[in-house]
Order: C-alpha cells, then structure tokens, then sequence
DNA sequence: CTTTGTGAAATTTTTCACAGCG
DNA sequence: CGCTGTGAAAAATTTCACAAAG
C-alpha cells in the first residue's frame, strides 16, 4: 500500500475505475479541454473527488496543486498503467443472440480493443458473417490464437457448454475469460476468468429495492395501478 | 453486523452470491439431490465453505451438524430473502442489437423475472417483434408501469442515449436501473442504477495479465508470432 | 484561495479458528 | 468424528482531514 509511483499493486475497483477515467478524459481531450479538477472528473465518472485522487496516486501523477490536472498529461499516465488503449486482440466464443450483439456492442473498438475472431461450435452458424467477420469453428481458435498471440476473450454461450467453452479457451492458449454464462465456470490453468453475472445484479437491485421499500422481504408487487 | 436471523442487512456481495447458490439449489433439486455440505456448494458455486457459511448466516439457516443442508430448507430459506423467484416483471429499454440480445437471453425466465415488455424510441423498430412481445415507443412505459408496478429495468442503449433513457425510466415509474451502456449514467431520484461495466472488466482481467506476465505496465504485444 | 497528494480512520468484506451439536 | 454457526482477526476499500504547493 501508498506504493506510489511505480509499484503495480493498483487494486481491482482502481483499475476500473482508471479505465472510465481513460474514456471521460478522451472525450475531454476530443473537445480540446485542457485541465480539469478531481472533482469535475469524478462528476463526470461517476464517483468523488477523494476517490479520483486516491486512484490517481497509485501511479505517478501530474496534478498542479491549485489549478488541476492536465487532460493529455493524464491521459498519458493512464495509458502507461493500462497500455497503449488501442488495438488489443479479443475474441468472441459464441455467435448466438448474445455472442453477435456482443459483436456488434458500440465500443470496443472505441475503447481499444480490436475483435479479431468469433467461433462457435454450431455448424449452422459457422459461416456467418458478424461486423465483418467470419465466424469459424472452436477448433480453429488454436491456430489464432498462435498467430496474433490473443489474450483475452469473451464466453457468450449458453450454461450448458460454459465449462466446456472455458476448457476450450484454456487449451488454445486465451489468458482472461470474460464470461456471461449464467452459471460459475472453473478456471482452467493459467487463465484468469471474470464473471459478469447479470442476473445477480439484477438481484441486488431488487434486494435493494425491498430494503428501501422496508417490505418483510417478499415484495410481489404493490398493487394494480 | 452479525444481525443474523432476521436483520434486513445484508451485504450486497453476499446477495449476488446467494442468488447464485440459488441457481445451484435449484439445479440439485431437479436432480433429486437431498442434501449437501458447505464445501460442495462453495465447490459448485464458485467460492468456498467458509463463505458459504457466512453467507447462510446472514438469515436463519437450517443446516444440520454433520451432516449439511437439506436442499428444499435451503431453498426455502433463499425464497424468503430474494423474494419468490417467480415472474418479477422486468423491461428492457433498448431495442438494438444488445436489448434484443438480452431479450432472448435464455435465463431471465429460467431466473424468476418475466420480461414483460421493450422499448425503443426508434421508430424503424418499433412494431417489430422480439420474444413474443412487440417492441413499444418510449411514451407507452410509463402506462405500462402504472399497470403493472414493474420496478426494473434494463438499458441497452447507445452511450448518447444513456442519460436521457434512464431519466425518462425513472419518470416512468421504475426504480432499479441495470445499464449496459459504456458511459457513467446518473441515477434519477429515487432510482438505483448498477453499470454492467464490460469494457471495465476487460481492462481489469487486461491488466491483471500484465502483472502476471511480470511486464513494465506495457503489454502491447509479444511480438508477431 | 484553490486543489492536489496522502497518511490515518472508518467501513466493508473475507478468512480463520474453534466451540458445539448430531 | 464431520460439519455447522459464529465471534474475532485480517485484508481490502473508501472516506476523511489536512498539510503543502502553486
């Protein structure tokens, strides 16, 4: 801890938290702003300005004390903790509804990365064309992932061939799986695998919602109209 | 703290959790399971018995010294916390790529909530048919909330739409609120928003590789195999 | 006078350890 | 014995508060 300017011991939420930084800042930058403040930043982020500068001095900052931090200076720093925020390899396993809109998500290529692979097992949809890409079977994802040295990849099949998807991933050499199965998928070796678990957030929102409503924990409904 | 068997407090990493032993109850009881230790639910949910343990005892359990839990108490017991489990009514709001990816994600039905309506201010889509339902305009949420007293909602709009989507949700009536957009949305009053962050997690997993490969925060690339 | 950078306190969440019951 | 239930320790994060710098 307070290992500053040089340590990568940057906690989890931190690192979330720089990459939405990363993304205000850049639209900042696109509109020729040059300083800001920690708080304005986290206005626009989404959370407080203590928290802006605590995330920030995990690495070397450049804040002027009085004035703020400059928008390119940051953006800089930023990209030395997070890499360069361009062209990052993904793939997609899976090209049903999930895997294609996933696909077709407004983003990642505005956030760096470049989707350079989508494969699925089902035959019926080996062939298809997703933003431009072919859709090819698992067992061409090996020689890929070879090829460009892919890291990261992104499991959008259903519950009953998650585990078997993830496995598959692990042997072809993919690092981090992005899973949204709805069920827990065991880690192969050597791969770090995260968990976007939709459905559980859902139900912290409607746990909330009974807590807030100071229900007896059933909360149904509250009545037509 | 330690409000065990009937405060209504409880952490909310804890609720996704249950919500996922949940998941996993439900599954052994369709298998005919009767009963199971800490250490096989931690094992089939992705945590550990400690955990498990603490967890369950955030609510009155009914775990049997040594021998474990009964599969339908345990159920129960998660039923009286998450609420019934069956058909809470959700609706999408955003009807491009993403919310209609959402739509026919196999889960929500399986997972208690009932989709019971999309919507899209886009009139190219609306009149289309998504999962039986017909995707609607923005000015017909706020009837459809009057009738039903549907309290959640999905957004899967694009980023400049984001703001303006969930004001108008919460306008409507909704007051949860689980955003796939890839911008900090802020909540309305009275409205709890979670962000799906997607890019976030990426870049979490993107740099959790980079510690891991011992690398100076660079991580571009290992050179074109 | 404004805003950063940062130790220290507070809070939240997980892990440990073990007493106690079947 | 085996396994639960739980208080206490540990770890991780956030919030606070303020000295220092421009």
């Amino acid at each position: 801890m307070a290992t500053a300017s040089n340590g990568r011991k940057i906690p989890e939420p931190t690192v979330a938290r720089l990459h939405r930084y990363q993304v205000v800042l850049r639209r900042l930058h696109r509109a020729h702003e040059l300083t800001l403040s920690s708080e304005r930043l986290g206005e626009l982020a989404g959370t407080d300005a203590a928290l802006v500068r605590k995330d920030l001095s995990y690495f070397r900052c450049s804040g002027q004390r009085g004035v703020g931090y400059e928008v390119d200076a940051l953006l800089a720093g930023l990209r030395e903790v997070l890499g360069p925020g361009e062209a990052r390899p993904l793939v997609i396993v899976g090209a049903g509804p999930l895997g294609a809109a996933l696909a077709g998500y407004a983003g990642f290529e505005m956030l760096g990365y470049e989707l350079i692979g989508i494969f699925d097992n089902n035959p019926a949809r080996v062939g298809h064309h997703l933003q431009g890409l072919t859709v090819r079977p698992w067992s061409e994802l090996p020689a890929l992932v070879a090829q460009t040295g892919v890291r990261l990849g992104i499991l959008a099949v259903p519950a009953a061939r998650a585990q078997e998807a993830a496995d598959l991933c692990g042997a072809a050499g993919l690092r981090g799986l992005l899973s949204f199965a709805p069920v827990h998928v065991k880690a192969p070796p050597g791969v770090k695998v995260r968990q976007m678990d939709v459905s559980g957030e859902l139900e912290i929102l409607n746990y909330q919602l009974q807590c807030a409503a100071g229900l007896p924990a059933r909360g149904s409904d509250t009545g037509a109209a």
